[in-house]
DNA sequence: TTTCGTTGACCACAGCTGTAGTCACGCTCT
DNA sequence: AGAGCGTGACTACAGCTGTGGTCAACGAAA
């Protein structure tokens, strides 16, 4: 007998591009400060930052659900969403992206940008330097 | 007498926040690497990589005409093209929206997303040490 | 001169995004 | 028990994006 066993892309490689637009980020960013939140906490948190209204807030919840960025829990009659990717693995996703797109996936235009117009400091120049030596070491 | 000058915003601070999508900066950056050129010339370099029909480059171009990021020159019964903005500071402005937007704008997150997953080389890292050393002189 | 291919101008149309409105349902307060 | 209010579900609608079609005009080829 074979098996054959089935392998949705979803489950390869990238986290399926998921398309996050830049409302839903603001959602997102919420939530991966603290979560589960419902609808209206994450308005709550929103509300200093944006003037948004909260169906507006429900709309992206829901739409961030259907992308499959979120997962829900049912609360009474209501939901708790809570990420379901990590700030970290989508930021390096954009990073990557952002990288290979207008850089050719080199690192060190992006930081020649980053380093002029006094995008760094030199507490963050120190940083860097230190995350090259480890790097070379470990490598 | 007073002469009153006008300086219209797009002359001022960043190029005039000109949104270019996905499917544009292809067109971009075909007129990057050389310009001026027209439609179908576009269309031949772009031939390569994207299986688009002429229209879809003209429709393109046009969009990006009417956005500000494209001048254009009448050559004959033709337009020649040519980028407004530069691709660097296009890809300056795109990183440090990137910076600013996940990571605080501080660049040492940033670029150790790039470290992550083989992102930079032993020769990425030489540069990068270079450029840092150049920083920390200069500044 | 008739035909043809190329060009920009304008049009189309679906999917995504920003930003809500409407509705029925079920708690909560009176 | 009735009135509000918060909830998710569904709907709306304009602007942007991806992708390409139509059309009239003009220059080249036959």
């Amino acid at each position: 007998m074979t098996t054959i066993v089935v392998i949705k892309e979803t489950t390869l490689g990238q986290p399926a591009k998921i398309r996050i637009s830049q409302s839903e980020l603001d959602v997102m960013d919420v939530l991966w400060t603290q979560s589960p939140l419902g609808a209206s906490e994450v308005a709550q948190e929103l509300a200093e930052r944006k003037d948004w209204n909260i169906r507006t807030i429900k709309t992206l919840l829901a739409r961030l659900v259907e992308k499959g960025a979120l997962s829900t829990e049912t609360e009474g009659r209501r939901y708790l969403y809570a990420p379901l990717i990590s700030k970290d693995s989508y930021a390096a996703g954009a990073t990557r992206r952002l990288s290979d797109r207008l850089f050719g996936g080199r690192a060190a235009p992006l930081v020649m940008h980053l380093a002029k117009d006094d995008g760094l400091s030199q507490d963050d120049i120190a940083e860097l330097e230190a995350i090259l030596k480890k790097l070379k070491d470990g490598a």
